[in-house]
DNA sequence: ATCTATTATATACTTTCTATATATATGTAG
DNA sequence: CTACATATATATAGAAAGTATATAATAGAT
């Protein structure tokens, strides 16, 4: 998939692997990541498939070892159409650290994960004002990426609400059980 | 991280890897799935490692090879135990191939767009359907995993109202600019 | 008696992700 | 002016996650 979202982004204008990174820190940023060890092999894979053109860049002045420019072919543009008009095939994936652990919390110390919790919600918060200041920036790019944006900021705040949510239902179920937490508490020491 | 989660599984009841999957499948299906390419190379090394033991089942009148039973050894749980109560330090991944075309649906065929979200739309609703009835179901296994289920009927609930939404900016801005949008259809047509 | 379905394990392969090495130039602290 | 930190840029080894498929054993249907 990496493949078709550097095929995407060379749509807009040729790039070198590091812009290429920057690009998408910055308009797919904290919804999508990535690393310079999926750019460039991809960037030789699509290379010797002839998806995309190369030119070195021989820049005086710049910075750093010689950049290679890289541009979308017709073959390129055909394959990356040919995938953006598929049905999706497979379903959305969600992985997250702190959601893997949630799950399991009822085997662990309720105190420390409120206190996961809290940390969750000040992330998120910081979260999501970044992205309520960038929301407009987006305008211009177009109604779809303008679209994702606002899907950003509405999983951030459902999220946030849930977060919220969770900590009031889980202090209540403490308070509620507090025979039950010391026994567990107790356990978790002897073990 | 498949890794905690096997060893947080093995924490309800000794299984195996076959039935690992089906747990996953049943508990975190269509937020969460997996695979036993995933799951057998990681009992492996978890049980090299001395975080699992194993006993053999030669049951009669089953199906299938004999059954490996595995179960979670102290060293298991101490090792889990530290991962439950760490801070997660990654932010949360989504990953979906409908989301990754969206954003670059501008380099294509309207229509097409719309149609696929359409698809998007009955997908999802159905999915929220077979969540609301499966809710109650997950009530009696604890605050954490019943709050879990909730975040799922959530993100569902918030992606279904933004496709919707969605689709209806992208009829208006159709409309809009019908002219810009034949151009569009000409184009791809020649290409 | 053969075929299909179900239960179960295993592994080769690909893709994705993390970590780190390397090259070059600029700025700055000693 | 040398040494060190910082920014730009490419590259690759290795770990983890995900896909595909092979294999084995038994029950039940044709």
């Amino acid at each position: 998939m990496i493949k078709y979202a550097i095929l995407g982004l060379l749509h807009y204008t040729d790039m070198h692997g590091y812009r290429i990174k920057e690009h998408i820190e910055q308009n797919f940023g904290h919804m999508w990541s990535i690393n310079y060890g999926q750019i460039y092999p991809n960037l030789k894979k699509l290379y010797e498939d002839g998806l995309i053109s190369m030119t070195e860049m021989n820049q005086s002045g710049a910075k750093g070892p010689t950049r290679k420019l890289y541009s979308i072919t017709m073959k390129g543009k055909e394959e990356f159409s040919r995938w953006l008009e598929d049905s999706p095939e497979k379903p959305m994936l969600l992985r997250d650290p702190f959601l893997m652990r949630f799950v399991f919390y009822g085997f662990g110390n309720n105190s420390r994960s409120v206190e996961i919790i809290d940390n969750q919600i000040k992330r998120y918060e910081n979260d999501l004002k970044r992205r309520r200041k960038n929301l407009k920036k987006w305008d211009k790019s177009g109604i779809y990426v303008r679209l994702i944006a606002e899907l950003g900021t509405n999983l951030n705040e459902m999220f946030i609400t849930w977060l919220k949510y969770s900590k009031e239902e889980i202090l209540k179920d403490i308070s509620e059980n507090t025979g039950a937490e010391i026994e567990t508490e107790e356990r978790r020491m002897a073990g």
